[in-house]
DNA sequence: TTATGTATTATTGTATACAATTATTCTTGT
DNA sequence: ACAAGAATAATTGTATACAATAATACATAA
């Protein structure tokens, strides 16, 4: 999907608007309306419309009938439960992922590890980030689930904000890139178990690191709110 | 959403397709053309392609650019899939419910299995599924996750036909209901973790239920298919 | 002043028109 | 007969036009 919506005006005004939703460049609430985003990104209303439908079906955005789109994005809440969700399922992901590999996906998996590291002793957090969800989506679709792929890789780029302000904690980066290595390690071993064991508390340690970095205080604030 | 579909013909012809791909009323692969789907529904190709496009991101249908739209259903390993997945969070979810869930919808949640009860002794398989699908989703509702309800209930409504299927088997309706009855219990008992590992067991013998009842057979077809 | 009903405007919902791309058919030359 | 290429048709992608609904502004009466 990814690459395809580059490639048409529904797919590029969903990509953008989906991305400003996740990162919370919108206020929570904010109408979307229909003329505005296609003055803005250039375009007619029909594919606005069918981005709108998108993100509506995906929960990023609400839709009344006759009245408009707002915006209902992720929230800190949000991020926890998912952070819950996932130390459920990406251990059968590990799991699943051990039994079904290839042998290209465990060498993309394994340079994975390499890059990040590397970026990693160059201080690139951008890029950090972005390889340490290469490292998951591998895993998602070495599972041979598309299912499970489909869940935890919506769910992975839900905490993608707050993943990139966690890695950026400088103990954290290192330790999560250790934990990566492990978890490739046993899959290549075929270690099912470990894998699935490490993966689940690799998350737990993840949730644990975001709560000690503001997001305990971001729940803190959306309770009152 | 439900309920707002039946009164636009996007949702109209959104609710229509997908129960028509999740029940396996479409081959697999079929294409599935804008204006004739217009026609067969009498709308015109834009309130077609908007429900095309929410199936896209759902996976249940595959969009070629320029080319078209391919269904794309649940197949036997996704249901396998879906239990095993679901068996790892219908525990989670039921946690959260017990420490979430009102008054009100315990009491939806005690009327819902009686309900169930009173139709098993008249046979009524088809309002019986009805009434689990809604014991379900009060227990995802309750659980106070939109992220979680979310996820549960597709994953819930995949399965659909196969769950339609086993409760007819005899001993497993009079089984599930018993163990809806528990978890019910558990939950009215504020026992998080006696509702939890009575949720994911709930969901292993479900599941188990469904290998044996047909499941294994076209898991099998599939495999050579 | 305020409540109420009406006209106006703005916005979404749907249909249609047109453009771009892909598939198919029909030549045509060997 | 068959391959290559052009013409044609079919299908999707996008823009625009029109219809239906909701929000707003305004006038009028108590």
């Amino acid at each position: 999907m990814e690459e395809n919506d580059r490639y048409s005006l529904r797919g590029r005004v969903f990509s953008k608007l989906r991305e400003d939703i996740i990162t919370g460049r919108y206020e929570q609430g904010e109408e979307l309306k229909e003329s505005a985003l296609g003055e803005e990104y250039g375009v007619s209303r029909t594919p606005v419309r069918e981005a709108l439908r998108q993100l509506e079906l995906e929960g990023l955005i609400r839709m009344v009938p006759n009245k408009g789109a707002y915006v209902d994005g992720i929230s800190a809440k949000d991020v926890l439960d998912i952070y819950e969700i996932r130390s459920r399922l990406e251990g059968l992901c590990a799991r699943w992922a051990t039994e079904h590999i290839t042998h290209e996906q465990m060498e993309r998996m394994e340079e994975a590890v390499y890059m990040s590291e590397f970026h990693y002793r160059r201080s690139h957090f951008d890029k950090m980030a972005e390889i340490d969800s290469e490292f998951h989506e591998i895993m998602y679709e070495a599972s041979g689930s598309k299912k499970l792929q489909h869940v935890l890789s919506d769910f992975h780029q839900y905490v993608y904000s707050v993943r990139k302000m966690s890695v950026q904690v400088h103990t954290r980066g290192k330790t999560s890139i250790e934990e990566h290595r492990q978890i490739a390690q046993a899959i290549k071993n075929k270690d099912a178990q470990l894998a699935e064991q490490l993966s689940n508390k690799h998350i737990l340690n993840a949730m644990q690191n975001a709560l000690d970095n503001g997001l305990r205080e971001m729940l803190q604030k959306q309770k009152k709110g």
